[in-house]
DNA sequence: GCGATGGTTCGGTACAGATCGAACCATGAG
DNA sequence: CTCATGGTTCGATCTGTACCGAACCATCGC
């Protein structure tokens, strides 16, 4: 009777609290081990150990071995997706964990989410394109696509959207997700400006922060 | 110890196969009452009652009461992205329903996804504007912007993303979403080139289809 | 006022699955 | 080979919750 995707089966395995601790400490687009998921989740190993297995049968991770390890990632950025697409709900229902953690002071201002960056810095950055009309209903204008490209940010193979906002759960407006979004990441660590944290934790420095705000005008 | 929205308690309301029955019906914008919601669920009216309260405290769903009828809707646009991303999930994972209702050959020729146009005839529209450079990258040029704009168009107050491609399930193309979307279907609907049908089945008139197919150059 | 219909509340049952300890495999180090 | 470490499998327990029937409340038509 039912027809189109069979979701319920996939929303139940996110929507166990310990699964789901495992899935946002993936986000960040890294591999862990079964060891390091049951740790964030705060688990016992054999229960961790069936968690993963069950969410790896659905599909939702990807594991690759090496040596008595097993690692760990996200099968892919649809999981990850999906994931924002909960969070950004669960943010208007009100559903935020009250307790915030010592890392989040670092989070509000920088943060990996799966592959682009996120928090207060992002959000600058889609401001300032917004403002200077290169960007209008959250689409980028031909104005906006050669600014980029001067600055080295071009179209990839067009098999993924090139730009994408995305709600940002701290700052409450959007940055720039998308291939744009990745790129924008890892031209950030390849120039040295910033470095990966703890978790999904972004450190620039003080010249890294200038440079990258130097480049986009800021 | 975890930061962020808590996801995992919206993400098991979603995940029980008789609330996601109930939500994917309302996908289509419209209200229904408890006694309908429990009708495709396959669930009694208590039962039904007590999910759709839940359902309401979480803020997935908005009520309005008529009389002794209580119309439930879904309480806003990112619901449904979230239940559309989880069904992109679900369909690259291959947790998709065999069974295929009487419904289905309508259901991929047209149908509406929330609130824009999905099926054949939504991803053939979307498939013109790429082949004509008037998308890139799953986002509009200024070419494509005008084109639309020639048809009447254009980008509304700008607190809703104009243009989004979304997966669409029977096609495995993308489709329009967003606000440009949106109007295609009430611009279908208005001229009378389209009418709703059973759940989320769109019906053309053979020449509805045309006048369609004429606006977009089909 | 009285029935009929739409919804909710309550009590009880039953099943799924999250969890752990203990025992068991696999790999690497020495 | 032997031991230690990382992971899995196996029972057993136990909590949460989906479900229904029956009783109860609310609203409409008369």
């Amino acid at each position: 009777m039912r027809e189109g995707p069979y979701i319920a089966e996939i929303a139940a395995l996110i929507g166990d609290p310990a699964r789901t601790n495992m899935l946002t400490a993936l986000m960040d687009g890294r591999a862990l081990t079964v060891s390091e998921l049951a740790q964030v989740a705060g688990i016992t190993l054999p229960t961790a150990s069936g968690h993963i297995a069950r969410m790896e049968t659905a599909g939702l991770l990807a594991a690759e071995k090496q040596g008595r390890h097993r690692y760990l990632r996200l099968s892919g950025s649809d999981v990850a997706t999906a994931l924002e697409a909960l969070m950004e709900l669960a943010q208007r229902t009100g559903a935020v964990r009250l307790r915030t953690g010592p890392r989040d002071p670092a989070l509000r201002v920088a943060r990996v989410c799966y592959d682009h960056l996120a928090g207060a810095r992002a959000v600058a950055v889609a401001a300032k394109l917004a403002d200077e009309g290169m960007m209008v209903d959250h689409g980028l204008t031909d104005a906006g696509r050669a600014w980029l490209a001067e600055r080295g940010f071009v179209r990839g193979d067009g098999r993924r959207p090139f730009c994408r906002t995305c709600l940002d759960w701290s700052e409450r407006r959007h940055h720039l997700g998308g291939a744009l979004g990745a790129q924008i990441l890892s031209r950030a660590l390849d120039e040295g400006w910033a470095r990966r944290g703890e978790g999904r934790v972004i450190d620039f420095g003080q010249r890294g922060a200038a440079a990258f705000d130097r480049l986009f005008g800021l």
